[in-house]
DNA sequence: CCAGAAAACTACATCAAATGCAAAATTACA
DNA sequence: TGTAATTTTGCATTTGATGTAGTTTTCTGG
């Protein structure tokens, strides 16, 4: 399972690591508008132009795990079980990649002023919201591939697209109204189930 | 209605609308990046410095429609009819957003090549969510200061994200599957009941 | 352990977006 | 017409981002 890192490989990882850590520190303590990159690659003993061939941008420093939980969707849809339903199997990626963020640790733990920053922030609302929505494609095209015969294209973007945009909106008036992380939590499973059981209740059934 | 501008105030309209037709034919022209902001400030005949007293940056002269189906969708909210469920009036308030946006001759007949413009272009795709999800936001807020009864503010936004979310996404495949410009809008809209019939299911029906 | 190949890092140069500021031009109005 | 208010303009500056050429570091095979 684990390879064996080269030192080449190692030390990558570890100047990766440190630029994230730099970043977040500086954008969590003076602001994300105020914290330049160069500050950001001194602070990790890099040159500015350094850090350009490790993020694409100074916005994707914040969402270096966005990938995760997608992929982790991904991987539950791909291995639908043998005459589930698109809807729940959607259900099931959901949760289960709510389940992947939740359980990292470190991402429990700075979730919160992450995501007040990233809230608070236009371009970091802005460049989250793209992510957010290319994840989606990637789901509806998936969801659609694991049940061609049950959702055209289109009706499985609409259903992701009205899962996850529930859950997102939810949690994000959740968080403007001062919850807990795990309260936010709690509500996108909330506004999830509640959306599920719409689609659910308006597709065309057939136990 | 209709007020007596002066001369300053009719210009000020006149520089503003040189610029949109500059830089709307410039991006379509020769692509949005490689479209500067003193091309466009040229062509309009005004200083660089000028641009950024009229809009807040490149990306915004693509947008400078963009509140007007919003505040039709408000507008709706506010007109709530006596007894009418809160998912009826989401559903007439989306409904009257899109028919806004589709009377508009202008905008219907720029609708296809710009679309395809913010679509493809990472920066402006990012900007058109953003302007999205604050409009859903304000939509949230709308509707549960209409129906302070039925829905929490958290259950309205799970609501508005969850159809808005689903037209968004059942637009943009609709568009990258090449449809037209009605098509699209039928995609929207077919979506869009889609999700309504589904919340109209889930939530504690009281007829 | 060494030499050459491959990869990563650095120090520039450059460009475009965006902002602040003060002077000049334009419009409004008494 | 003259003065006040508003807009426009040019200029300097900051910052994110990219290209490039040269140096340093790591890897690999002998």
């Amino acid at each position: 399972m684990s390879e064996v890192l080269g030192l080449r490989e190692r030390k990558k990882l570890r100047t990766r690591h440190a630029l994230i850590a730099a970043a977040l520190q500086l954008f969590l303590e003076k602001g994300y508008e105020e914290t330049t990159v160069s500050e950001i690659a001194t602070a990790a003993d890099v040159s500015t132009r350094t850090f350009f061939s490790y993020f694409a941008s100074k916005e994707d420093v914040v969402f270096h795990n966005s990938r995760e939980g997608l992929d982790r969707g991904l991987e539950v849809i791909a291995g639908r079980r043998p005459g589930e339903r698109a809807i729940d199997l959607l259900g099931r990626a959901v949760t289960a990649s709510f389940a992947t963020l939740a359980a990292d640790d470190e991402f429990r733990h700075e979730m919160a002023p992450i995501n007040h920053l990233v809230m608070t922030v236009p371009s970091l609302r802005a460049r989250g919201l793209l992510l957010l929505f290319d994840s989606q494609q990637e789901l509806a095209e998936a969801l659609h591939r694991a049940c061609p015969d049950e959702l055209t294209l289109v009706e499985a973007s609409a259903a992701v697209g009205a899962v996850i945009g529930g859950a997102k909106l939810a949690a994000f008036v959740s968080l403007n109204g001062g919850a807990s992380p795990d309260e936010i939590l709690e509500a996108s499973r909330q506004a999830t189930e509640f959306v599920l059981a719409g689609l659910r209740a308006a597709s065309p059934a057939s136990p």
